[in-house]
DNA sequence: CTTGACCCCGTAGTCACTACAGGCCGCACG
DNA sequence: CGTGCGGCCTGTAGTGACTACGGGGTCAAG
């Protein structure tokens, strides 16, 4: 039930299980254009082959990175249009890793915070609450 | 023109400013029922007071550390109703705590990743790009 | 011939805002 | 006393990236 068979029409179904993506997302990508509209049978399900499969694996693993749909999209068009796409590429990459990187500070911020106050609540049977008197205090940051 | 009179109404613009909220996110916060509906002056006007500031400023600090606004609404709960709420509100905290760590983790996971392609695309003069490559191969993650 | 699994479509809901349109209100200035 | 400008009011729509749902068509097995 599982044979790889060289892809003479996958249904979306068997698109979405073979790329791990969620069965509505695959129509979602068609509808904004990250995925082109695959040929349809006499009875109008969609046919997909193996390029679509690559490029819905690429979306897929661009996603995994973080990467947005419109940063997806600005690769894809680098994809198909660019000859040397790498110095684009790398710039989005790079940006994108500046995100990221300011993100988990954001998040580490945060976590000192909670960690702090988590330990100070301890068993939470203090009359007074750390966590709440923090928030209601001019910084919640220490 | 910024003397901090002791409260005398508060105009939404300035409940905003003092907690450094949006203009538009304080008339959302009570459309979700998270902030209190002030009284209103002769002609419609929200007048707020000290405890409307103090509320939203909690809002606002706990949205800093992350937590939903289902799990702020669950925090002014224990404000409000329970006289110990530190238990449940540590609780809370260390759940969202946990969340964080996940989100740092899978960040975390990404930056390593992209670290790496921006390192191997280099000045982008190659002919090939390890960034497409890599999204394009069956596990963006090395 | 019916059942169940698949497919189609459009639409609405999620979260946490943010922005906009169209219209009052209040006050300073001339 | 009029006028203009900013502030306030309301409801609604848009964002990103999906996800879910309802109402119906299709296909193969039993």
């Amino acid at each position: 039930m599982s044979l790889p068979k060289p892809s003479k029409g996958l249904q979306r179904a068997e698109l979405a299980r073979r790329t791990g993506a969620n069965l509505e997302t695959v129509r979602y990508y068609e509808k904004i254009g990250l995925l082109p509209a695959p040929p349809r049978t006499a009875s109008g399900y969609r046919s997909y082959d193996a390029a679509h499969e690559r490029r819905l694996g690429f979306v897929r693993r661009a996603r995994e990175l973080g990467f947005s749909l419109e940063e997806i999209r600005a690769l894809l068009r680098l994809v198909d249009e660019r000859e040397q796409p790498c110095a684009e590429a790398s710039r989005l990459a790079g940006s994108h890793l500046a995100d990221v990187r300011a993100k988990i500070a954001d998040l580490k911020r945060m976590e000192r915070v909670l960690r702090n106050v988590v330990a100070q609540c301890g068993d939470g049977t203090r009359r007074d609450c750390p966590l709440i008197d923090t928030l209601f205090r001019q910084k919640a940051v220490d």
